[in-house]
DNA sequence: TTGAAAGCGCTAACAC
DNA sequence: GTGTTAGCGCTTTCAA
């Protein structure tokens, strides 16, 4: 393992002096094409790379050209159509993307989010888990962004991509009621994930519009993968009463839903994914759109880094009811043996 | 926007000199716990972060803790598992990873690559495209280690991590053979992807051995998209002696496949994905193990960190037919209007 | 048009 | 236990 050639080295190599490497390096006038030749020739033959650590060192104050993106996990296809999306706008500016996953843990991201700072990143992009986030202020007020997505940061005041969640997982609930459905599970992942209690909020929110009120043996919450998801729906269609229809607070809970197999139950889920349309029957969604999330939060990242100053903005991303089929299963066939009593009730 | 603390700030603030600071935030020893106190609470004021870009350039030779990753297209599920494992195997060892899509274009992999070499990265995993990678050498010859993965690199003597994709697309086309099928379409993404033409070498090996050959028209090749590799599907199902298995060479053209409706014919495509067990029906596969390959990567890339000087070495991970329904969907049906009799009355 | 000197924030090596 | 000096690879400033 040779060591690192400098401009040391490749002046050197060329008879010239240091600077005017650099000036060579950075297309700076002032130079004779002949010495430059020389240079670009010594850079060649060395196979010299520019040292950007050191360059931003002497630049005090200019950009790194390096943003953060801390999303909760990579894996999942949602989180990586928005990392991808914010990797192009940044691409298309000359900057690199530090990625990283939270998996949910604050300590984890505390201790990503520090790395990317020691980095001197001039921005982040974060997808913040609970907890509070005070730790980033310190880094902010050193001049670092800060644009949250998918979730709001708790006791900060930054720039949010967002959805309407409450609002989207009431249009899944109405969808369902407009069906016939009265007796309408919910399915949900961690409770400490923000979108996931603004989706019981919404769903809550639209059974009250109806005078309804969530039955606490249809409402399953913390469910933390995709086979709790399914053990729960396989419980819940074993009650003597089971629901009519599910509601699957996010990607992971609906494919457990689908797992259990229970295809004669109506479902509407929050959040599309690859085949959804291709299933039997064919899977009803809430959907929102990754790529236009993380789009939107690298555009406001980038403009705060250009200098724009302006009090913070929320932007809220539309929602679509997508319905395919297994949201307008009909509620009467199960509701009849279900509980004559029940539904002459309603 | 203020300007970043420095350590000169905080030993300032705490009355000692900055070589004690550093002392401090780096835990050596040699430091009255009562001075580190005091060092500590500067810190904390003022929310100082170490700046390991200048920490890097003092320490030569020591790794900057940064490596970098390119892979094709990060919103692809695959190697967003494949970056996932990376990721979680950087973290354990204290490293942050530069992200990157090649979108498959060797001018666009060239600019993030060197990109992430001007930020001193220690290492490099990489998806490479078709072309040549003779531009890496030099890099290599300053002690940037590389590891490719998913496919091998044009040119030069690396580590590599891949499954026998031959192999695993003959398993898959013996599959369609013991299930009686004899005119088996070849559906392939675009030919300069590496993976994609091995797969059809092993395609074609298999037939070999039943002393068959590839019909041409049942070869269709280049499908850069899923739409397209629907339209292929809907096309060779309207020859007048149409396949009766399909083999599709990666997740973007089963999926077109499976849009296009055609359910009667038999499939099998190579790489696993969501809720293929859940499709009508299930969706038999070949399939590999993303995690399991970004995983082997990393630890190749940093036992080279580490100072593994051992000649490059090649890791072929298993693969494994999963037989679900789709590829089992028998020939005789077809067969019958199909073989070469049949053929002539038509 | 080119170069010499200073210094970015930090740490290695050596004082005290 | 703490401080001083020098210098990492680069760019800024100023001189030639």
């Amino acid at each position: 393992m040779s060591t690192r050639r400098t401009m040391r080295d490749v002046a050197q190599e060329a008879g010239v002096s240091i600077m005017t490497v650099s000036r060579v390096i950075n297309g700076q006038p002032g130079v004779l094409p002949e010495t430059a030749a020389r240079v670009e020739h010594a850079i060649r033959r060395l196979g010299y790379q520019r040292n950007d650590a050191a360059r931003q060192l002497r630049r005090r104050g200019q950009p790194t050209q390096i943003i953060g993106m801390l999303v909760d996990d990579l894996a999942n296809p949602f989180f990586a159509a928005l990392a991808r999306a914010v990797e192009d706008a940044a691409r298309q500016r000359h900057y690199v993307v530090l990625i990283g996953s939270s998996n949910d843990s604050l300590d984890r991201e505390r201790e990503v989010v520090a790395a990317f700072f020691a980095r001197q990143v001039d921005g982040l992009i974060l997808v913040p888990v609970a907890g509070s986030h005070r730790f980033l202020a310190s880094q902010m007020a050193q001049g670092t962004k800060v644009v949250c997505v998918d979730r709001p940061v708790d006791g900060l005041d930054v720039d949010r991509v967002l959805v309407d969640n409450r609002r989207a997982a009431g249009d899944a609930v109405r969808h369902l009621l407009e069906q016939g459905h009265r007796r309408i599970a919910f399915l949900g992942d961690r409770d400490d994930v923000w979108t996931i209690s603004e989706r019981y909020v919404g769903f809550c929110a639209v059974l009250g519009e109806q005078g309804l009120e969530p039955d606490p043996q249809l409402v399953r919450r913390g469910l933390r993968s995709r086979a709790e998801a399914a053990a729960a729906v396989a419980e819940l269609m074993a009650l003597p009463q089971p629901p009519t229809a599910l509601f699957t607070s996010n990607d992971l809970t609906t494919m457990g839903a689908i797992d259990s197999g229970h295809g004669s139950v109506a479902l509407v889920g929050f959040d599309d994914f690859a085949l959804a349309d291709k299933l039997t029957p064919p899977v009803s969604v809430v959907t929102q759109d990754p790529a236009a999330m993380g789009g939107a939060a690298a555009e406001l990242l980038f403009s705060r880094i250009s200098g724009d100053t302006s009090p913070p903005r929320e932007l809220i991303l539309s929602t679509r009811m997508v319905a395919r089929g297994s949201g307008e299963v009909p509620a009467t066939a199960v509701t009849a043996a279900d509980s004559p009593a029940a539904a002459a009730g309603q």
